[in-house]
DNA sequence: CGCGTGATGGTAATGAATATCATATGATAG
DNA sequence: CTATCATATGATATTCATTACCATCACGCG
């Protein structure tokens, strides 16, 4: 995988240190599902060094957040996180609680959206879709 | 205002018992802003009242978003709760934390993109839009 | 009016997230 | 290469929202 010096040049750009810890969550996101918690980010990161503190956790994924460098966003009243490489949307299975990204921005091709409320006077920095339902996984399973 | 006996007759209607704390929470529910967190509601209902618990409170506001009288998202890892007459989407301030409704649901008039997603085996039973940015009120503030 | 199921209210417990501070370490200058 | 310092880390204790539990109370039906 090409990820090998991928982070520390992203942690580098953000001007923040490089440190074992803050390349073993990068990684522990990049390794694992989409979006997870931050319990679930600690447990795999831990694993991986042997030694990584869950304070430390919560401390490094808030700045990595601040830095742009991932996503968080509350689900169930726990925060999740994903590695922000593009801009995406959610789709959010009711039943399995799977959490998948889109392709594509859903509000992209329909722009006027946006445009439509700064005639109203408020301007739109980003948004977030979350689509809520069935995934065919589970409507298979019935 | 018509809502003497509205709320009695909502919950009659859900097959909820109708009780001085329940109408208190609905009506705080009205007269406050949009949304409010629990603390707030138990804040206003329990001023309103003379004498409501806390516990109280939170159970009602679940059990009134159970039965799909109110709307309940979190926001920033705190629940929020309003009333749920009609479906609309959000918009939020990032400045001052703000949360208005949207007259009409954003993805209605666009339907192909439900459409889009159900070709793919995910059916769509609700989602939740957030548009967050700048309101004109914080705008004209600088 | 009286009974029974379900609602209420208080205290205690859980669990995620934050504050604090001593120690350890990455990055830079010499 | 190493000395220094600003910053990151890690453990403990604490805050805050939310949930569990259980005894008491009251709505709603007969």
């Amino acid at each position: 995988m090409p990820d090998a010096g991928r982070f520390a040049t992203l942690l580098k750009q953000a001007r923040l240190r490089v440190t074992p810890q803050r390349l073993a969550i990068l990684r522990a996101l990049a390794t694992g599902k989409h979006v997870a918690t931050c319990q679930a980010i600690w447990a795999r990161a831990r694993r991986a060094t042997g030694g990584l503190g869950q304070m430390t956790t919560y401390r490094i994924l808030e700045r990595l957040h601040a830095a742009g460098l991932i996503e968080q966003f509350d689900l169930g009243g726990v925060a999740h996180f994903g590695l922000a490489d593009r801009h995406h949307d959610h789709v959010i299975c009711q039943r399995c609680g799977s959490v998948e990204p889109t392709e594509t921005c859903l509000l992209g091709p329909h722009g006027d959206l946006t445009a439509r409320l700064r005639r109203s006077g408020f301007v739109v920095k980003h948004h977030r879709l979350d689509l809520y339902g069935v995934c065919r996984a589970c409507r298979a399973g019935t």
